[in-house]
RNA sequence: GCGCCUAUAGCUCAAUUGGAUAGAGCAACGGACUUCUAAUCCGUAGGUUGCAGGUUCGAUUCCUGCUAGGCGUGCCA
């Protein structure tokens, strides 16, 4: 497609040329050519509103500026192209001839697991930080959320030709990890007996520190009473952090995410990168004290207060050692960092931006992107609480392993998967689960997978009756007439655009709508024109040709979602 | 109070970044298995794009002001 635009744009603008030196068109520059989408088939293949555009430069009605345009078109110059009409207001349709749509099946079949990669990218260093959860509890779902888009959308960049990486940051330092060793002391000597104790302000409720406290009373018995109490938190803290982190990783890798570097707040603390920052910072003027603090000028960043970057007892926020990471990640040399947040950290997007210039990095190196939150919703459609303090929270492995019952372990991931990756970043999503489970056969992501299952079925039918698919070249294309089978091939055509635009803009969910419209032609095709067809070979081999690219075509998008391509149902 | 996000069919959401008649899936109703898998298909119905202005050839999209919901908001992360 990306070939055809071109030639079709070069093949307008030297049109609006011929206008301009005939003195039928009184503009003084070639303009941009916009491309607008066609939606019907009507409106042939490449559509451009660019007639429209010129209507007040050139005082003249549109229809009248697309007329002219097209006069200066010589169809017979150009074998691509089919036909051009003018429509509407004024919109050059162009219709391409079929050559084109089998040159898409040849380029599909000639790329195959490559089709839809480009190299737009130019092997730029990019990479995505995103889940980076707290070390104090389990993942829940809205980490799951942003695992699946994260993970997603590198694949995504990647596949456009940039070198992308996904990174965890642990916040195994400060306050909160602190909490979690004091939570896990209580429960460790709630289980040996001890009462009225408390959970202290700030700390976690959940059930999981109890199970923690009993195993660690398990291999341990009571001799870290022995330690002192500081000792035994710090302790019983750094227990904790590898405990939960392992368990945050397990989650993970079920859910098919592997993060290429995990990197920790407590290293960056103690690298001495946190007091070059607050140098560098003071150098700039950008600090000064209040009420025992140490305060960032933030307002002079457009935020509407300053924070504190140095606590009154003497410690850093945790902004100090975010802005070295973030310097620490420019000094790695990527072209552009992207932070996908939880909403909670919607406050966190100006200041850290602001660090950021603070430190000299570029304005659009760091882009941030908010993953909205996760409404579960029970089969009553009330909505549940998530919060990690309440202790009622509810994780990414129960969701898996409420789906699993229903659809086993694999589909419970691509279910999971699929509903996280089908809406955009910043709309809130909720998240059925009475639906996706009663419904499970009804999912989008079944009706994706069972149009890749149906292709495959196809091919071991054929088998069976000693039909196997011929190389491209040898087929007969030709044979491919039927309307809907125009539409598939134009579907098919659109892929690596979709990839392009979605990597680009960083919206994963536009491949899964993308899959939903593809399977959603393959269907009705499959049900209405039969693709085995022993008295019409030369049809049979065209149409195989054609379900080989629609299958590679789901195949790679599923992939680039996490999602399996399974080869029966 | 201030900031960010959201508002589109009964419900959940799209709309290629300003283009043509705003599209899908659920839910509702009526049909199709002697067929390459019925986890499918065919048909019917559903809209003042929250409200009011503005920008222009053209607005669901951009700007302003309202309304409603969610989230955040100086020493947690």
């Amino acid at each position: 497609m990306d070939a055809i635009k071109t030639e079709v744009y070069n093949i307008l603008e030297n049109a609006i040329r011929a206008a301009i030196m005939a003195g039928e068109l009184s503009i003084t520059e070639v303009p941009d050519i916009p491309f607008s989408p066609t939606k019907t088939p009507e409106h042939g293949d490449i559509a451009t509103p660019i007639a429209l555009g010129l209507a007040k430069q050139a005082r003249m009605a549109p229809r009248k500026i697309a007329e002219i345009i097209v006069k200066h078109i010589d169809l017979e110059a150009h074998p691509t192209l089919h036909k051009i009409d003018i429509a509407g207001a004024g919109f050059i349709n162009v219709h391409l001839s079929n050559e084109w749509l089998y040159d898409t099946l040849r380029t599909i079949a000639a790329m195959q697991s490559r089709y839809g990669t480009s190299d737009k990218g130019a092997g730029k260093h990019l990479q995505i930080e995103f889940v980076s959860a707290n070390p104090t509890g389990p993942l829940n779902i809205v980490s799951g959320r942003a695992a699946a888009v994260g993970d997603t959308l590198v694949n995504l960049l990647n596949t456009i030709g940039y070198k992308a990486i996904r990174e965890f940051y642990v916040n195994d330092a400060g306050g909160q990890v602190e909490r979690l060793g004091e939570s896990i002391d209580v429960r460790y000597r709630q289980a040996l007996g001890e009462e009225n104790l408390e959970i202290p302000e700030g700390g976690y409720q959940g059930e999981y520190l109890r199970e923690f406290a009993a195993t660690i009373v398990e291999t341990e018995g009571d001799k870290c009473l022995q330690l002192e109490m500081d000792e035994r938190i710090a302790y019983f803290r750094d227990k904790g952090i590898d405990h939960i982190l392992a368990q945050q990783k397990a989650s993970l890798e079920r859910f098919g995410v592997s993060f290429d570097v995990w990197s920790s707040e407590k290293a960056i603390r103690d690298s001495g990168k946190p007091e070059e920052i607050i140098e560098r910072f003071r150098e700039k003027q950008y600090l000064y004290e209040a009420e025992g603090a140490t305060w960032f000028r933030t307002t002079d960043f457009g935020d509407d207060k300053d924070c504190v970057v140095i606590r009154s007892n003497g410690e850093y926020t945790y902004f100090v050692p975010d802005a070295a990471y973030h310097r620490d990640k420019f000094d790695r040399g990527f072209t552009t960092a992207i932070d996908l947040f939880g909403p909670d950290h919607q406050g966190h997007i100006t200041r850290l931006k602001s660090f950021v210039k603070a430190l000299g990095m570029p304005d659009d190196w760091l882009e941030i992107s908010i993953i909205q939150q996760v409404n579960l919703v029970d089969a009553e459609g009330k909505r549940q609480d998530m919060s990690k303090r309440s202790g009622q929270f509810y994780t990414l492995d129960t969701l898996i392993d409420e789906l699993a019952e229903t659809v086993g372990e694999q589909f419970a991931v691509d279910v999971a998967r699929y509903f996280f990756l089908m809406r955009a970043n910043n709309t809130h999503l909720d998240f059925n689960m009475e639906l996706a489970i009663t419904h499970a056969t009804e999912n989008p992501v079944f009706y994706i997978q069972y149009a890749h299952a149906r292709c495959c079925s196809i091919f071991e039918q054929g088998s069976e009756q000693g039909i196997t698919p011929k190389p491209i070249e040898a087929v007969s294309l030709k044979q491919l007439t039927e309307p809907m089978e125009y539409e598939l091939i134009r579907k098919l055509a659109e892929f690596p655009a979709v990839v392009l635009l979605s990597a680009e803009a960083r919206e994963a969910h536009r491949v899964p709508h993308y899959l939903h419209e593809l399977s959603g032609i393959f269907h009705p095709y499959y049900n209405q024109h039969r693709v085995l067809d022993p008295s019409d070979m030369e049809k049979t081999h065209a149409r195989l040709t054609l379900v080989q690219s629609v299958q590679t075509v789901l195949r790679n998008g599923l992939t680039l979602l996490g999602i399996s391509a399974p080869v029966s149902m």
